[in-house]
DNA sequence: CCAGTATGAATGAACG
DNA sequence: CGTTCATTCATACTGG
């Protein structure tokens, strides 16, 4: 949380130098990362696997990426948001005010660029990518972004129930429950 | 990185004394992890009931571990392999378009980065090194006794319904080869 | 080099 | 069953 620092590793696979580091994992490059955060910012916040083969590839012209690279990134990005949003407004508020416990969050992220789309299609002069309506996300992506988060998901964790409550809880499996003429050959089954 | 930085954190073998040991989320011991993925990698990949039972009981010799883990731990498996397949399904084809549109600004580093494509990258964990005869455990030293359904089994030869198809996004990756129909990008071009 | 932090990756647990 | 959430591990990066 403190810094905010934006990594400028930029080592734009300048080959040569850094032949060495060979990548331990994927590091974005800033162009990727801009490009990610608009996104982000713009509301998207779980991109399907289309969306995401699709991001992918865009990205890819600006450096080596992966399907599950962007995958992970939005993961990583909205849970770390929440995360950082719950810690923040951690306290029941006991005192006074906040009595609506209203979110002080501001969505739209719009970290340094304002006129997004704009802005956009001019830094990278895509003829052809014109950028026309945002709305490209089909799926309801980006439903309930901020505030009402739904909260309700913190389900009390269940604590360390380490008892011997080894009977199945109903798994969801509809399937026949009597012994299914499977056997493997396993020598404890 | 990647993949096969497997886990070493290794928590207490002995479940025994894992009385007390920070219950937040099942930490699978390695035994554990390996026998489980023997048996996924024997065509084990919905087991019943029952064999969530017995595998449970036998794995808990390794450490703590409780029906449900195992429940999951297939099912995670086996979504994850799937996943997997999905995302790593196209790779970075060849480049970003290299020779294509492009050639606005700098950049199209061409990727020659080091060595292989995407290879190394791949790493979505699935160390693979199962042993094709697997040496059965030890016959089960303790407990396990219990409905001795062994033998007779006609082994109903793997689960047969592998198929169930029916994917949402039905990608069947087929590979490469932009999405045909409608390729809209997305707004961030 | 070492400590601290930012963040990519992995995976257990659930949800719909 | 596929998808999503939460937590944790591992590693790239930064400051001292």
């Amino acid at each position: 949380m403190s810094g905010f620092c934006i990594r400028e590793r930029e080592r734009e696979e300048v080959g040569s130098g850094s032949g060495g580091r060979k990548c331990g994992r994927w590091n974005p490059t800033s162009e990727q990362v801009k490009v990610l955060t608009e996104l982000f910012s713009s509301g998207l916040r779980t991109p399907s696997t289309d969306q995401i083969q699709r991001i992918s590839n865009h990205l890819s012209f600006y450096g080596n990426i992966e399907s599950k690279n962007v995958f992970y990134w939005f993961q990583n990005h909205k849970a770390r948001e929440r995360h950082k949003r719950r810690r923040l407004s951690f306290h029941n508020h006991d005192d006074h005010g906040v009595g609506a416990d209203n979110n002080h969050n501001h969505t739209t992220i719009s970290l340094n660029n304002n006129s997004s789309t704009q802005s956009f299609a001019e830094l990278y002069s895509e003829p052809e990518k014109v950028i026309e309506t945002l709305q490209l996300f089909p799926l309801n992506s980006f439903g309930e972004s901020e505030s009402s988060e739904k909260m309700s998901r913190v389900h009390a964790n269940d604590q360390c129930r380490d008892n011997n409550n080894n009977n199945m809880f109903s798994y969801t499996m509809g399937e026949k429950n009597d012994h299914p003429p499977l056997d493997l050959r396993l020598s404890f089954m």
